[in-house]
RNA sequence: GGUGGGGUUCCCGAGCGGCCAAAGGGAACAGACUGUAAAUCUGUCGUCAGUGACUUCGGUGGUUCAAAUCCACCCCCCACCA
């Protein structure tokens, strides 16, 4: 392993983050010259990974570019939980079949950016399983009902009367226990992550071991630009989602969001970022341009090149100059009462209703070949037509 | 276990016998404006054969010409007291 100089490895690994905790200690962790035990986890039930997601695994591959051991381990265990942030539901334990397809999308998934060679992929159920009742209460021993309230959110939620279940006091302590099973050096995670992180390094501590450094990472902002992106609140892009789905999410953000997407996403040093912020205050570039750079760049990680142009010049031909996606849903419906707009858009699914339709239709969303259709009753003749319902939504429609 | 406060449409939240498909806000969608931006403005936002009908206000029954609104039982949440 090439040892890289302590200042070069400090500033990559500052790069970007949000907290070090804390830094003089990992700096001695480095300096010892063995690779450090990194520990990131991520909840089983949600394989499908996120942008956001991505913020911390670009972390974990500067790591292992430092040649780091980095553990990607799935929370199998605490999943019968659920992290407690946010909204909290009792989730339905995973049968392992699930467990283990979730893994392999997982691995899939993250391996675009992570290397597969040296990443090792771990599950908490090995530890956690093995433990005795006896073992738990002496883990729970560990940490008071005072402490665990110090969490912000649990803080609000009893404040607030939203209803806090006892075993999610038990997640931050699992969660901790992990680093103690597996010796971790340094634990990274989302800044929403923070308690749960300093609760493995006060365990560690109490266990007898050398507490471990916490990296906390900035949460993302959804394409709404205020809320963290999640899947939850469908502000995400997903990095399994078709090039074109991609690209066309990431136009719609805000020219401010543009870039704190260059920040945290883009490969680009911290200077050639501000050089074009730079030329687009000045006039020198478009935003627009920019941002399609920016797009392009994220679909080529997860995609390839190829798909990535290909998105690019698809946008274009779409949005700019009025073309259709050629991954348009088609549908077939026979002439007559069925060939009605009203009726062929919600038996297509193009809308929820014929309501809906009928509505939209009113507001002139609807052309028919390019030509506005404000006629929601009057059938189709034979033929094949191509609808556009509003911005987005396309349909090739053939009446037999 | 006791007492009190709650459970309303995608979310928050008003309504507390008819004028309620249910105020207001948010989200979403459409149109205008644009760079398919964002912001802004306007409109829509349960279903259908649309001046009307049907389904909805935790669940099940009941009272009434009429119930989201009243009663009974049940389920769930919160607070305080045990």
């Amino acid at each position: 392993m090439p040892v890289v100089d302590i200042e070069v490895q400090m500033a990559q690994i500052k790069r970007g983050c949000a907290e070090l905790i804390e830094e003089g200690e990992l700096r001695k962790k480095i300096l010892r010259g063995k690779p450090l035990n990194i520990k990131v986890g991520f909840d089983p039930t949600a394989p499908d990974l996120h942008l956001g997601h991505t913020v911390v695994m670009h972390k974990m591959r500067h790591f292992q570019e430092l040649g780091h051991n980095v553990v990607f381990l799935i929370g199998d265990f605490t999943g019968l939980i659920g992290d407690p942030s946010g909204r909290s539901d009792t989730r339905p334990p995973l049968t392992q079949e699930q467990l283990n397809a979730n893994a392999e999308t997982y691995k899939r998934q993250v391996f675009k950016i992570l290397d597969p060679q040296k990443t090792v992929v771990d599950f908490n159920s090995r530890w956690l399983g093995a433990l005795s009742p006896a073992d738990f209460i002496r883990l729970t021993s560990r940490c008071t009902v005072a402490r665990m309230l110090e969490r912000d959110d649990f803080e609000k939620r009893y404040r607030g009367n939203i209803p806090i279940s006892i075993h999610e006091f038990l997640y931050p302590l699992m969660q901790g226990y992990d680093s103690v099973a597996l010796k971790t050096d340094v634990e990274m995670g989302g800044t929403d992550q923070k308690f749960n992180l300093l609760m493995g390094r006060q365990l560690q501590g109490q266990y007898g071991l050398e507490p471990q450094c916490i990296l906390t990472m900035p949460l993302l902002e959804g394409l709404d630009g205020v809320k963290k992106m999640s899947k939850s609140l469908g502000n995400y892009v997903g990095i399994d989602e078709a090039p074109s789905e991609i690209f066309g999410k990431l136009m719609s953000i805000s020219d401010e969001l543009m870039w704190r997407y260059f920040e945290l996403l883009s490969a680009k040093t911290l200077d050639e970022i501000a050089c074009l912020q730079r030329r687009v205050e000045s006039g020198a570039a478009h935003p627009k341009a920019v941002k399609e750079e920016l797009a392009s760049e994220i679909v080529a990680r997860y995609h390839g090149e190829a798909a990535a142009q290909e998105a690019r010049q698809g946008f274009n031909a779409v949005f700019a100059s009025g073309g259709v996606p050629d991954d348009a849903p088609s549908y077939a419906c026979a002439e007559g009462e069925a060939s009605a707009p009203a009726s062929f858009l919600a038996e297509s699914g193009l809308t929820g209703s014929k309501g809906e339709a009928k509505r939209l239709i009113s507001q002139n969303a609807l052309s028919v070949d390019d030509k506005l259709c404000a006629d929601a009753l009057t059938p189709l003749p034979k033929g094949e037509y191509v609808v556009k319902l509003g911005k987005k939504r396309f349909l090739r429609l053939t009446v037999n």
